[in-house]
DNA sequence: TCGTATTAGGTGTCTTGACACCTATCGACG
DNA sequence: CGTCGATAGGTGTCAAGACACCTAATACGA
């Protein structure tokens, strides 16, 4: 039956290049693993953009950062940033604040309970990672992180 | 105030390992892969997890899948599968019958309009792809395939 | 062969994401 | 000054995703 066969040679080479089997393979791996991540955070009440937007505060600090700030340093790009934190601010992870000088902005500040949430979450969330990728040496890791840059910054220039 | 020392280390060292540097770059770097697809795509009025379908479909040939064979293979893990079918098929790209032996099973198959949508995307996208890898050499495409095929695959043994 | 587990598919409902559009504030320049 | 563009933030609205639950058909052992 050549409608088998047909099949076959598709199935045996389902790429028309190292590009896309490049990028089908970083996708299918970013999302297997990002999916692992948001098992574990949903036990916890929130998402991995919310989880994301957690961290990023606190690595802002006191000074806490506005909303366009934050849109530029998530993970995965996200239109509507205002509900994502009005969400996190219901649950009272974070707090908003006006600023008193350019009153367009608005400072949002990780409150104590987003910056003990993820305190708690830490070892877990670290672990989790290690486990994911336990099969792959430092040296490997270091050379993913490397493609990874590379891949990434490099679709921005003309 | 030790938080504040604490937090400043955090601050210049924003990763607490090897293997969470890694999955943020790779997060990062699908998510930007993939935000140019839909950008692309979305001026032929399909999303990516459509195209994705679609690109399983064409793959399966004239026997078609069933709904579950093609939640399995799609490259982000989606529920409501049967909800993208229902839109697939509005749009004319997707026809849907149910087998005559099993009846519980609903093939899916792609329409002649499907199949030209598909060719017709065929080269735009392998253009983006080469444009967005362009950076990569030929080796560096296959380390970074083989690196997160393993780093996907290791995921699922105890 | 009857009851039960299993598998395929679908639906109801809520939440979240997407996208266009709106308001307020600042700053620079006529 | 006052107007006008740029920038920060927010809203309205619809589509898409997430999750629990439901129905139908098949498989299979008591």
């Amino acid at each position: 039956m050549p409608n088998d066969l047909l099949r076959d040679i598709q199935q045996s080479k389902p790429f028309s290049s190292l590009e896309e089997e490049a990028f089908l393979n970083l996708a299918r791996t970013a999302s297997a693993l990002g999916d692992g991540l948001e098992l574990l955070l949903k036990e916890f009440g929130i998402s991995a953009a919310q989880y994301n937007v957690l961290r990023i505060l606190r690595g802002a600090g006191q000074a806490g950062l506005c909303r366009n700030e934050i849109r530029d340093r998530l993970v995965a790009r996200m239109p509507d940033v205002t509900r994502l934190l009005d969400r996190l601010e219901t649950l009272g992870l974070v707090r908003r604040m006006r600023d008193t000088e350019d009153r367009r902005q608005v400072g949002t500040f990780l409150t104590k309970a987003g910056d003990e949430l993820l305190t708690t979450l830490d070892e877990p969330i670290e672990n989790a990672h290690r486990k994911q990728l336990r099969h792959l040496t430092a040296d490997e890791l270091r050379t993913l992180i490397a493609l990874t840059t590379r891949a990434r910054l490099t679709h921005l220039d003309p």
